[in-house]
DNA sequence: GGGATCTGATTGACACGTCATGCACCTTAA
DNA sequence: TTAAGGTGCATGACGTGTCAATCAGATCCC
């Protein structure tokens, strides 16, 4: 956790109101947090480093896996041969190239993938699935989606469910209109 | 990530229903997630992924500090004498001691913060922060907070921030209750 | 056909996190 | 007072993620 770092803050300043002397750079009007939003917002900092924390060390536990590794299976999975081109793959799991090579490359290691030149491009490289692959990610997937549903959907009423969709609908509505350069 | 990896999914198991061959592993019967639960779940950890790395980014960029760097810088700061016990500091955080003592560690060898030897207690040890610190956090601080305004906050409404701090509270409950092994 | 250029993918360097371990120092109780 | 156990912190090994650089194979276009 990531997975992921964040158990975060915000410096010192009043709610509301400009700081009274840190912070002043350039010459600008800082639109603070006030006191609810910066609760709120180290709540919700907590809450994500704590959850991958914990999926991570559950998806270790039952099967030696951490949550990137279940990640690239289920899209694996999710594919009748059980084989895709590493850019697609790194788009689907909104992954930076780079990385999913790396990853590629240890997850061959252990066994869990393959990798296969591509037929109809000399550059192009497959990644598949293996048996052992396969067989990890099943091992897997019950344990992983009774956690989920344990620590999350059974906490929350349908509203709150709908709310987090249009929640996450907006912020990543928002990302993607500046994070042009680079969809990361 | 880690802090944060996890752009993520489930396997293919139709909506409700038990799996078709697949995870067949105890005789469980697994509760999957419906259809419109992936979505949410899926979206939501986009959401996280893509905001943490978009928050390093920017700090990176603005100030040449991590997420991290800022979290630490900020705790700091809200101190008095800027110095802080290193068990202290991690609780604050919700960090592992040994991620915050590798963590303090980097942010010494670049000047950010110093070590001090603790006077009541001959194993503990301060961090304490330096003008540099104090600098790096004054700088990169406003531009910040807009970050998370303008993504954020600026993008949900009132009912919308209380449903996400409802949320937050539920899920950061839920885990406190069963992962009392270890509160990480 | 053959450069310029683009694209798919890998690699190296390095920051980051986690777990297990080690160890100095404190605390206690006999 | 001293051995046993606990606490505070550092460290090493290792998996993970990012950025910049590299490189081979495709494409474009004169």
């Amino acid at each position: 956790m990531s997975i992921r770092s964040r158990g975060d803050a915000f410096p010192t300043p009043p709610p509301e109101v400009p700081p009274p002397a840190a912070p002043a750079v350039a010459g600008a009007a800082v639109s603070w947090l006030t006191r609810r939003e910066q609760r709120v917002w180290r709540r919700y900092l907590l809450m994500t480093s704590q959850l991958t924390v914990w999926m991570n060390r559950q998806l270790a536990a039952e099967a030696g896996i951490s949550l990137a590794d279940y990640d690239v299976l289920v899209r694996l999975t999710d594919t009748p041969e059980g084989r895709l081109r590493v850019t697609k793959l790194a788009r689907e799991l909104s992954w930076e190239q780079s990385r999913l090579s790396h990853h590629v490359a240890r997850m061959q290691r252990r066994g869990l993938v393959a990798r296969e030149e591509c037929a109809d491009d000399g550059r192009g490289a497959l990644v598949v699935l293996t048996e052992r692959g396969r067989a990890m990610i099943e091992q897997a997937a019950p344990a992983h989606v009774a956690f989920v549903r344990e620590h999350v959907f059974d906490m929350l009423t349908e509203a709150q469910v709908d709310a987090l969709d249009a929640i996450a609908t907006s912020v990543l509505t928002r990302l993607a209109a500046d994070d042009h350069p680079s969809s990361a």
